[in-house]
DNA sequence: GCGACAG
DNA sequence: ATCTTGTCGC
């Protein structure tokens, strides 16, 4: 993958690495039919104040989606965006504050994609790896592969392929509201991810998790300045 | 060769 | 992600 033009150039040398580290980690990803029994549904999002960097995690308990715990880490950010590698500049600061959740999840819901990544590497699957956990990703915008535009009713469902693979499913999930990226992150399959979004967004387009993840990272903002 | 590019 | 005003609609 090339890069953007609107971005600083990467450091080629870093780039190498984190491609390696990619590739690690890549090989470990399982994609499957979860086993669990949805209990608790887990939804993070990350938000920055200079050069800091503000992850939030929320619980939410299934299928109500009733609010049960929240926490967040605040703490340096080490890298800068690079297309293609938002993991790693995210996903430490995720995990610390994954670990003060006194409710473990039995699946999470990230936001940014998951198996839907040029190297089938992205953040809901990284993150997966990392706590050997459950995870799917919703994006709000593509980042490889093609795709048709759904129906403008809610439900409707449309492919994301990518070199003949099937990589994820743009849904609609809320009438004539632009649609979600969909895709299984890690101990996950398209069919349950696909299914879980669709029975969480309730009444805006992004599912519960998602949401409040992002309300909260705006309230616990207000608490660390 | 010319674009496109999660958060 | 973040910078930013008003505005349309439920």
């Amino acid at each position: 993958m090339a890069w953007p033009n609107h971005l600083p150039p990467p450091d080629p040398k870093i780039v190498k690495e984190l491609t390696e580290k990619q590739e690690q980690l890549r090989q470990q990803v399982i994609l499957q039919k979860p086993d669990f029994e949805l209990k608790l549904l887990a939804g993070c999002d990350s938000s920055f104040i200079g050069e800091n960097i503000l992850s939030v995690f929320v619980v939410l308990t299934y299928p109500e989606l009733e609010l049960v715990e929240k926490v967040y880490h605040y703490g340096p950010v080490e890298l800068p965006y690079i297309p293609g590698f938002l993991a790693f500049r995210e996903a430490p600061n995720l995990v610390k504050a994954y670990e003060k959740l006194q409710h473990k999840p039995d699946l999470i819901m990230v936001d940014g994609h998951g198996i839907a990544h040029p190297r089938r590497l992205g953040i809901a699957s990284q993150l997966g790896v990392l706590l050997n956990k459950p995870t799917m990703g919703v994006a709000k915008k593509v980042l490889t592969g093609k795709h048709e535009e759904p129906a403008m009713e809610k439900g409707s469902i449309t492919p994301l392929t990518h070199r003949g693979e099937l990589i994820g499913e743009v849904i609609r999930t809320k009438d004539k509201v632009k649609p979600v990226f969909v895709s299984p992150g890690h101990l996950m399959d398209q069919e349950t991810a696909t299914a879980i979004a669709l029975k969480t967004a309730i009444k805006h387009k992004l599912p519960e998790p998602t949401r409040l993840a992002d309300h909260y990272a705006e309230v616990f903002k207000a608490e660390v300045r």
